[in-house]
DNA sequence: CTGAAAGCGCTTACAG
DNA sequence: CTGAAAGCGCTTACAG
């Protein structure tokens, strides 16, 4: 079992008291330079960690952050959000927190089973990461401890959200290939499933508004049912020249489903995606798609638990991070 | 911010001491049933949330286990290690502990920084995800703290390791293969980029010694060059019938290039790979893989640095554990 | 510039 | 069965 000194030994070993070393240690006023440093010194070769413990208890916080993800988040496919919860996990060490994550059971979120370490108070205050069910946010808020919500957002309105500019993006996307000159243009996704995918499709209806087009018959075309699972697609008599897909992944399918019906990709029919995640990769062709900016979102999303933490009150709200498209090989210009 | 309810709060309530209440609560003996009752009655009614923190500092220990990942395996298409991170999280709960995440930089890696939490104790032991520096590793053994190493080995040997049974389920896999026909069998990874492929490649030699199957002219092949990016496979001039991978993103490599040659699989040529990522069912065909345990790994690790912590000597050593074969499409019956 | 005292919230002997 | 005392390692007034 590893070293234990404490400031009292460094004290004891230059006849001086333990305030002193703490206020030498911590870089506070009233200690003399030359005594200041041979404290570090000493502390230094007696090989002193400094016991975060003890700070914490007096200043009556815990210097972490609980970090919740659903599991059904995290199964094989989905490793976005531990992708994210590594960024979360990053930033939180750029302020002397550490992060703690929290796999919260389906069962658990069904009965609002709050995460032990709310109960034992090893935490200052949660940021929750993905989807969870409101009654369990609702929950969360009652905790009274900081709450802030990542990558997605409810119609609850005194809660604090951190999202990706998915309407904008989705705009943006479209817009691009309108000017690639695409006219018919389809919406892949289930519009009543998640949030993101109902701003994803109204950015692309945003995009045809704007343009005076119209969204085809059969153009809006469902990718799951109300479960979330993944269901075929019943594709529109006269295809279009271009699919808009609410993620990469089902562009992956899209795109593999087209093949199979003799279909090229892109030369007879684009494809884009959105999350630039592992399928955009994979797909041949490469896609066209959006990348999310997990390392701003995650920034953004700590520095606010952290000035919760600090009693500094902020407004609740959405914050909108933008995400930027990437350019591969999935679109063609029919101009 | 929330309640901030002491056992001297519920004390003074009732109009007994703080004593009582730690008893009560902790179901220690010395406090009358009926007394006992009426605590706990009245904690949950105040809402009282126990402090770890003050345990913690009594202990002296902290109740958290630090969890050390290199950075460059948390990258997109690598989230192998966060995913496993996830069933050690979840197995440091059984055991009132937490983990923390700590991302280790290449530049901390090559200086020997040890990690924050370490220097401000914020964790009793650490547990290693992923091959490291030899010299980190060297680092953090003279730390002091219980070290656990989770999905590697070295030459060291007075450290534990808990690895996956590479060695032996590459033998079981190759046998399968034998057992369906196959003669010509080859073997793609680079020997010498980590003890996993070698180690699986060992296996796989095994089988072959076995059945007095004899390595064919250029069938091992590289897939990586020293600095661990892949090439492009030289393949034989003579094609084997069955290709054993050391992954399965290797696996998916090899499909596509082999279709590009217009060779079908499993038809014309079988191919199995390892580990059972989502590679392997994104392939066509889907592969028969191995799965790693990673839950039970996951769980031998923690078991393993929690003992240490409470100063239960264990005898360093490398613990196996066995995989699964999942079994899909790319294998062909030759029989 | 330096330090004695008190306190953060709990638990562990020990005494009654 | 119940509780006063001391201590875990630090920091924050406050006094000298």
């Amino acid at each position: 079992m590893s070293n234990n000194i404490t400031m009292k030994d460094i004290a004891n070993r230059l006849g001086v008291s333990s305030v002193t070393v703490s206020k030498a240690l911590g870089d506070k006023e009233g200690v003399s330079d030359e005594l200041k440093q041979k404290i570090k010194e000493l502390a230094q070769e007696m090989g002193y960690r400094y016991n975060t413990l003890a700070k914490a208890m007096k200043d009556g916080v815990s210097y972490n952050i609980g970090v919740i993800i659903a599991e059904r988040f995290t199964g094989m496919a989905q490793s976005f959000y531990l992708q994210f919860y590594q960024h979360v996990a990053k930033s939180l060490e750029e302020y002397q927190y550490s992060g703690i994550l929290h796999i919260l059971h389906e069962k658990d979120e069904a009965q609002q089973v709050l995460p032990r370490i709310y109960y034992e108070k090893k935490v200052d205050g949660f940021i929750v990461l993905g989807q969870l069910d409101k009654h369990y946010i609702e929950a969360l808020q009652n905790s009274g401890l900081p709450l802030v919500l990542l990558d997605f957002y409810t119609d609850k309105s005194d809660v604090d959200y951190i999202i990706t500019d998915n309407f904008y993006c989705m705009y943006e996307l479209t817009n691009y290939l309108i000017s690639n000159g695409h006219r018919h243009i389809a919406f892949v996704g289930s519009l009543y499933s998640t949030s993101s995918i109902q701003d994803r499709f109204l950015g692309y209806y945003k995009s045809m508004l704007e343009h005076r087009l119209t969204i085809g018959n059969g153009y809006v075309i469902e990718d799951r049912d109300e479960k979330g699972r993944y269901i075929d697609f019943v594709l529109p008599e006269n295809l279009p020249t271009a699919f808009v897909c609410n993620c990469d992944m089902v562009a992956f399918n899209l795109i593999n489903d087209l093949k199979k019906r003799g279909i090229k990709v892109p030369e007879e029919c684009s494809v884009v995606g959105f999350d630039n995640d592992i399928y955009s990769t994979i797909t041949e062709p490469p896609l066209t798609t959006v990348e999310v900016n997990m390392q701003e979102m995650a920034q953004t999303a700590v520095k606010k638990v952290i000035k919760k933490v600090n009693n500094k009150t902020t407004n609740a709200g959405r914050v909108l991070i933008k995400g930027k498209i990437v350019y591969r090989d999935s679109v063609q210009n029919i101009n």
